[in-house]
DNA sequence: TTGGATGCAAATACTTTGCACACGG
DNA sequence: CCGTGTGCAAAGTATTTGCATCCAA
């Protein structure tokens, strides 16, 4: 939890005692937990928290990239008329989400004592990162 | 577009003028549009159709694997504490996510040509299938 | 003391649902 | 004709926002 608090000051953000116990609630589950689930633990501790305050800081610390969005385009479901297995890139500032065919990257295979019980249907790859249209905008913002 | 037709009468469904105007809107771009975008393009060709049929036929082709819904998990952000590189495991019954940390899938590389322009700068692997738990209510109900 | 954080309530965005009617098989 | 599909409106769920107050630095 120290290192929690180092790295909020580092990032310059404030050590509330909320923030802690958001932090606190996520780092203690392998879950995944949703704002929502995270409230729920949340309030086990600190009743008075706001729901509100879950999905800010939830929102600030991933930004901070001090804890992780599993789900980064879960704002939105979309779709693809092609079923074939292929992979994609999804640039982080527009979401645009590029298809990625390459033969390479459909072979690959989980050894199966990391996922015991687990029954593999198939597998997709996102690849994140910065599309050419937001790396010039990027370029253009800065040189100013 | 005949393809289509031959696809939905083997899976049982109806052939209507909406169901083909939507996966003609969806096959004709590569963008992965959201249902609010499919239903901007289809508004075009026919301009009565409803919000709603967009959604319901999207889901439907989608439970058919006709179409591909990019995002499995969107309907809710899930965050983790673990900013490590790894991978997830996602039940497709129950929506548990389940961490992977294999070094083996850690040093996938794309290559270059096949995303021009693109900056990656990172990249995650989301494995879908089936976990115990649901294996095992799947064979309860099975045998009744 | 001051800017960021909180908490409440209201607003918004996305998606689903119920139901009467239409239409495909 | 029967059952699935459509369209509308209403409801539901997830998330964001505005703003007054509070608190960490």
């Amino acid at each position: 939890m120290d290192d929690f608090i180092a790295t909020c000051r580092r990032e310059g953000l404030s050590v509330t005692y909320q923030r802690i116990v958001i932090y606190k609630a996520l780092s203690s589950t392998k879950t995944h937990p949703s704002a929502e689930m995270v409230y729920r633990m949340v309030k086990k501790e600190y009743p008075s928290i706001s729901l509100a305050t879950v999905y800010k800081n939830l929102e600030t610390l991933a930004d901070h990239g001090i804890i992780a969005k599993v789900t980064p385009l879960h704002d939105l479901a979309r779709f693809d008329a092609d079923t074939n297995l292929h992979h994609h890139l999804v640039c982080v500032h527009c979401k645009k989400i590029i298809d990625i065919h390459d033969t390479n990257l459909n072979e690959i295979e989980i050894e199966h004592e990391k996922a015991p019980g687990f029954q593999v249907l198939g597998y997709q790859i996102q690849f994140v990162g910065v599309c050419n249209e937001c790396a010039v905008k990027q370029q253009i913002s800065e040189a100013v």
